[in-house]
DNA sequence: GTCTATAGCTGGATAGAC
DNA sequence: GTCTATCCAGCTATAGAC
């Protein structure tokens, strides 16, 4: 018992060292870009030196890897937060607009979660988990919206990302774009619940796959 | 006037070489990421020396510019060529497409054109013009179709570079996000018309045919 | 202009004492 | 686990002979 407990502190404090090590990671990342950052700076920055970086992580990837698991879990605990709306429509404004603001208020996040911007790097499954069981609840907000045709899932996946990718290349910390979200899902609702309509009355029972012609 | 035309000569052949080190620089950057290749490399694949290279180029980031270059003048020359299509709404369309296919089609050229992937790197004014022109040209299509709010224009910008963006990450070489092309842009269409109807000079009626004159 | 040779630096990763 | 010291590979870029 005295042993398990002390092992499990032991972990603990190593868990901790983990983590203080990868929140400097951030701080680099988020200084000098994602990729422009050497194990040396990150060591100094820690206040460790390299080799005790290595007691800690096997490779400069399995650092990229803890801050991938890190990121999305950030991005399902924001995304699965509470929505104090009601009706299917409004939460869906909400979904959009809350992953709009997640995305844009970090750009590095972003990067490293939602494009391929690290050569040679691919997020372990148990990483990249919690980030698909986020995404997969845009599919069953569309679906209580009357929307379930797997075309128009793509369409709202280009459509919101495409306004992400815009705000952050063309106007970083700006609103240029942010203040298009809400019109721009009411233009996609129009069309697709005008496209759908009929094949699924509201909510419950849509069909989700199949559906291509 | 011997003079000349040899001093005009030894010109092309200097233009030729660099054409060839900018070639083999491509060749590389398909192969292996825009990022990813060397100037050792480079100049292996062009048959020649490091310091060569040097003699054509200054910097890695001068053969990125020529490189970006060629890119903009190929952009602005795929988008310039005639439109055998009548009606404002028809061009629009072709306009779309074409600018799906040009990015689809070679993904690095992508990224050095539209993306902003390579630390450090501007491209020059002179570079940079081109795809200046060529885009602008998206805003008179628009304006062709009754479409000039700001608004309206950066929607466009999100909605199809979305398709492109998802089409390129998601679905490499495939055709999930390019089938959406058509509707996306109807349904574009179907909002902004509506939308502006009234406010522009230039259009009132929803389906235009042969505004252009 | 083209080469050989190399400078000068930075990167990730390791050996081995403590 | 943490350090000092270092390895080795890679990079851009340059010097200087021809």
């Amino acid at each position: 018992m005295t042993k398990s407990t002390t092992s499990a502190w032991r972990e603990a404090r190593r868990q901790s060292a983990r983590e203080s090590i990868v929140d400097a990671a951030w701080d680099l990342a988020r200084e000098e870009g994602l990729l422009m950052w050497s194990l040396r700076d990150l060591a100094t920055r820690a206040g460790i030196t390299t080799p005790t970086v290595y007691a800690y992580f096997d490779s400069k990837h399995a650092i990229y890897d803890a801050m991938f698991g890190q990121a999305a879990t950030d991005f399902a605990e924001y995304m699965a937060r509470p929505y104090d709306v009601e009706g299917s429509r409004e939460q869906l404004f909400v979904y959009v607009r809350r992953f709009f603001d997640f995305c844009t208020s970090d750009v590095e996040r972003y990067q490293l979660l939602f494009q391929r911007t690290i050569p040679g790097f691919t997020p372990t499954p148990e990483a990249y988990a919690p980030s698909v069981r986020a995404l997969r609840t845009l599919g069953q907000v569309l679906a209580e919206n009357g929307i379930s045709e797997e075309g128009h899932l793509d369409l709202a996946t280009a459509l919101i990302g495409g306004l992400v990718s815009q705000q952050i290349s063309n106007d970083p910390g700006g609103v240029r774009w942010m203040r298009l979200v809400d019109e721009a899902m009411e233009m996609y609702l129009a069309h697709c619940q005008t496209s759908e309509a009929g094949h699924s009355p509201t909510s419950r029972s849509g069909r989700t796959t199949g559906a291509r012609g």
